[in-house]
RNA sequence: GCAGGGGUGGCAGAGCCUGGUCAAAUGCGCUAGGUUGAGGGCCUAGUCCCUUAGUGGGUGCGAGGGUUCGAAUCCCUUCCCCUGCACCA
């Protein structure tokens, strides 16, 4: 059969959007409100909001076809930089940003109109809802929206949210150290870096060395081996300048001025200076107080920190092998021994000298260097202790002991900090970034231990799908330190407090939810009178309604609909945003809401991959929803995108099932098409298996569904049931009973509706249906029609197939003529059911025996009954896992040779083991009949 | 490094919480046969190794050790892989 699934996809998208089937208002029964969170709209909807979509999707199908009243909204996000750099490159012709958009198909006039964010936004958004309804999502379209500015009353809702943040004390200023280029004048985050990605600013110590009143700050990574100095480095052949450093006159490398000026330091630059005419023979340790002199060595650079370094041979490979080097040119040098602090596990005194040794470093140049210092640093950290060189430090572990000598250094002023790139960063404008320490900066508390509690609480009390998420939620929560929440380019709303700062993406994100409950109404009122009493009364019942400039009656009917809708049943998200958007939402929901507002459920799914690899739009395997839909229609994509995977495993998309889905689905359209009303009405014990099956796969495809476990639902309620369908079909020679028939087809299309209802929809119509697939109830099941004990006849005799077939294939007889079966005598499953339940008490064979022989009927037996027993008690997984009688097990044996007889062309005959007079029929067992070919 | 999730047959992927019925579901792939004008599809059987007119043995679930009558499943150690680590959507 030729079906078109695009064109039975809109028919039936169109029917759905006339009536409204989407649009969700209060109603007198339980609600169900699902969200997702809204897509950035700076390009089209590609594979990964179709696995992010589509399991909210299916559940907001599944949760109506349960009796619920559902809300699924959508809409659009525009806030950040993206969009807003995008236009500016458009504007300033940008090769690259100008081909970005020509290969989505857009041409060159339309493109020139992208130098206005706006038109971006609005190109954007107009093709995600067209492919989202492509898609077939029931989403209520009249609460859409986009975020920033350029919405208004968006903009008064995320106001309002701030001033009730700052109100509650979640909102504070502080300042923050950031990877920064000072040409672009921005941060410079990892999406905006040509290399450097996840670098992160470091702390690290500038310790002073003094010099009668010259400083000699040292930059370090590990403060703690202050104690095991004997010289400092320095670079001969970098320029170092003298300079007046908040009012003290240090020698620092001139690349350090500026870096030293964005962390808040004054510098004056006095002269400058090579660096070998610095040297010197003195300075002083601040802390041991003693006198060291100051050396050169090639390896210092002047990208990291001040240029000059302190020299810890005891415990740093490259100080060991640099104070090597110079002793070969220096005789003073040749003095000096290295000084041990730190006590670690497999190493001795010197662990430096010995890791250079063992690495076989040759002298300060030496790449395998950085492998030997990276063993011993992570050694020292974890496993060392402190000498007592290190006086009141000493017996303590580095571990520990580091934050305190820090803060002890900075308190007695012999230290500073300074944040440092360990790597190169570099801007895409190809500038070298530094740290800066931004000043004034708006952030959301996260750090407040208070706060944190409340959302622990929260979090508790929340649902997740998978549960297993939820430990790294509780880390989530606990880690989560203040999050710089404006910046001072982008889109957004403006700060309430601070005009000059713009809120940032995530953070203008977190309640919106709540927004999608009023929002229609909103668009009908002026933005004028959204006040802060009027989200006051409507979204936290607090204040009164003559302070509201807006109709009352309106006011009044918003205010009921939030407290129906709210909160938030089910909110779905890939797993990369539980570190930032999802407990960003938990924390703010808690901040701004009566607890019986907080989030009721979160869901969390993988990846999509291509390939297995992840996609990447600089690696070019970028797959849009709309081209996926173009190519298989939206059912089979739907489909696909949840049998491929579930929880947290990320799901491969694999254009060979899209294939195969999309056969299945036109094979079960024209199955229930044809087959619908056809049929007998006999019934067997097959029939009663059959339904037996289709109201436990009903069952567990249920359950899986509450759990949003769709693979395994589809797992259960579409392929296996269609397997066991065909067995059906097979036993009963292809001539079905009718009635069976109809529930099959009813029950599996209204199953699929989740998934598929596009294709539902339109077998339903051929079924002659009144009612909408999409208006049907769910499938109710029948837990008395489960009969477990109908298993064991047809495991029997899918069993029987298996064993004729070994034992034929074994006689090498080409076209047997008769095949005798034959059923274990009674006393064997008397026998069979006796060890099974005594085997639980004891497995040895020897007792087993005694107490079998107790009975008469198994005596007579003897020698068989203990050879029997003495088989199973070694391997009992082979008892059956129901034993049935031996007339009960021949009676169906017998009322299935005419199946039997058409599977192997041959003729059949049943006969009981006392009963026949082949050899081999005490071979047979319960549940194992003897097969005699010939 | 820290945090989270993983490592099962040619592949994908169940099973692990609650140990035995697990040589391990299911799907794909592959092999043979059937159906078909051909292809596709569909149907049937097979697909770790050895043995056999059968229901027997061996190896096996990242590696090593332990608990147990018994371990893919529980405990310990170890190796490896994926994801995130922030001001960014």
């Amino acid at each position: 059969m030729k079906l078109n699934l695009k064109a039975i996809a809109k028919r039936w998208q169109k029917v759905w959007a006339e009536r409204k089937l989407f649009e969700a208002d209060p109603l007198d029964k339980p609600k169900f409100f699902i969200t997702v969170p809204y897509p950035y709209v700076n390009g089209y909807m590609h594979i990964g909001h179709t696995y992010t979509d589509m399991r909210p999707e299916a559940f907001a199908r599944y949760k109506r076809m349960r009796g619920f009243n559902v809300l699924f909204p959508f809409a659009f996000h525009a806030t950040g930089t993206p969009i807003e750099s995008a236009a500016k490159l458009v504007a300033e012709k940008d090769e690259k940003q100008l081909s970005i958009y020509k290969d989505m198909g857009f041409k060159d006039e339309e493109i020139a109109r992208f130098c206005d964010p706006k038109n971006i936004i609005k190109t954007f958004v107009k093709a995600a809802r067209k492919d989202i309804n492509t898609f077939g999502l029931s989403v209520d379209w009249r609460r859409s929206f986009f975020t920033t500015e350029l919405n208004p009353r968006y903009s008064k809702f995320i106001q309002w949210q701030f001033r009730k943040l700052h109100k509650a004390g979640y909102l504070t200023k502080g300042s923050h150290p950031v990877v920064w280029c000072h040409k672009d004048n921005m941060a410079v985050g990892d999406h905006a870096r040509s290399e450097g990605e996840g670098e992160v600013p470091e702390e690290l110590t500038i310790i002073k060395f003094k010099a009668d009143d010259v400083i000699f700050p040292c930059t370090t990574t590990r403060p703690e081996t202050v104690f095991g100095v004997t010289n400092l480095w320095i670079n001969p052949n970098l320029t170092y300048v003298k300079a007046l450093v908040d009012g003290e006159t240090w020698i620092v490398a001139e690349e350090a001025v500026p870096k030293l000026e964005a962390q808040k330091h004054k510098v004056q630059i006095v002269e400058k200076h090579k660096g070998e005419e610095i040297l010197r023979k003195h300075v002083h340790n601040p802390l041991t107080n003693t006198a060291i002199p100051v050396f050169p060595a090639v390896f210092v650079t002047a990208h990291t920190g001040t240029g000059v370094v302190m020299s810890v041979p005891a415990h740093a490979p490259a100080d060991f092998a640099a104070l090597e080097d110079y002793k070969k040119q220096d005789s003073a040098a040749r003095n000096i021994v290295p000084i041990s602090l730190i006590k670690v596990e497999g190493f001795g005194e010197i662990p430096a000298a010995e890791a250079c040794k063992k690495y076989n470093i040759k002298d300060q140049n030496d790449a395998r260097l950085e492998e030997a210092t990276r063993e011993v640093y992570s050694k020292e950290f974890h496993t060392g202790v402190l000498l007592p060189i290190t006086g009141k430090y000493q017996g303590l572990s580095v571990q520990n002991v580091k934050q305190k000598i820090i803060s002890d250094l900075v308190d007695a002023k012999h230290a500073v900090k300074f944040y440092e790139l360990l790597n190169p960063v570099v801007c895409r404008c190809r500038t070298r970034c530094h740290v800066k320490i931004v000043d004034n900066q708006w952030f959301l508390a996260y750090g407040n231990l208070q706060w944190k509690e409340k959302t622990h609480k929260a979090l508790a009390n929340c649902k997740l799908y998978p549960e297993k998420v939820r430990t790294q939620f509780m880390h989530v929560i606990d880690w989560l330190k203040d999050w710089a929440c404006a910046r001072q380019l982008g889109l957004g709303t403006k700060l309430p407090l601070d005009k000059e700062w713009v809120i940032e993406s995530l953070s203008d994100s977190t309640i919106y939810n709540a927004y999608y409950t009023i929002a229609h109404h909103l668009k009908n009122i002026p933005v004028s009178q959204l006040n802060e009493a009027f989200f006051d009364y409507i979204l936290l019942g607090q204040g009164t309604i003559d302070k509201i400039k807006a109709d009352h009656n309106l006011v009044e009917q918003m205010k009921q609909e939030f407290n129906y809708w709210y909160p938030v049943d089910f909110r779905n998200s890939g797993k990369d945003l539980v570190q930032n958007h999802l407990s960003f939402y938990l924390f703010n929901h808690t901040a701004i809401f009566a607890e019986k507002h907080w989030p009721v459920g979160i869901g969390v799914n993988g990846y999509v991959t291509l390939q297995k690899m992840k996609m990447s739009k600089s690696k070019g395997n970028v797959r849009f929803m709309r081209d996926l839909i173009k190519l298989w229609g939206p059912d089979v994509v739907r489909m696909s995108i949840l049998t491929n995977a579930e929880e947290l495993d990320d799901a491969d998309w694999d254009d060979d099932v899209a294939a195969s889905n999309s056969q299945k689905l036109i094979q079960w359209y024209t199955f229930a098409v044809d087959n619908y009303g056809e049929g007998d009405s006999t019934k067997t014990d097959i029939d009663a298996w059959f339904v037996s099956k289709i109201n436990a796969c009903t069952r567990d495809m249920t359950c899986s569904m509450d759990k949003t476990l769709f693979r395994t639902a589809l797992q259960r309620g579409y392929f296996d049931l269609q397997r066991y369908f065909k067995w059906y079909a097979r036993r009963r020679g292809n001539i079905l009973n009718a009635e069976i028939v109809k529930q099959f087809i009813e029950t599996q299309t209204k199953m699929l509706v989740p998934f598929v209802p596009h294709i539902c929809e339109e077998i339903w119509m051929k079924l002659q249906k009144q009612m909408l697939a999409s208006t049907e109830n769910w499938p109710v099941f029948d837990e008395a029609a489960i009969k477990p004990e109908l298993d064991a006849i047809e495991d029997g005799i899918a069993g029987i197939v298996d064993d004729i077939s070994t034992v034929v294939s074994l006689s090498k007889i080409e076209k047997p003529v008769k095949i005798n079966i034959i059923v274990a005598a009674d006393w064997k499953s008397k026998l069979f059911t006796l060890v099974k339940d005594k085997i639980k008490t004891t497995r040895n064979a020897g007792e087993l025996i005694k107490i079998a022989m107790q009975d008469v009927s198994l005596k007579e037996h003897g020698a068989e009954t203990a050879a029997i027993i003495q088989r199973i008690a070694k391997d009992h997984g082979k008892l059956p896992a129901t034993v049935l009688h031996q007339e009960v097990e021949y009676q169906f044996l017998k009322d299935s040779t005419a199946f039997l007889k058409a599977n192997f062309g041959c003729e059949i005959e049943v006969v009981k083991e006392q009963e026949s007079k082949e050899m081999k029929a005490k071979q047979a067992l319960p549940g194992k009949p003897a097969v005699v070919v010939s």
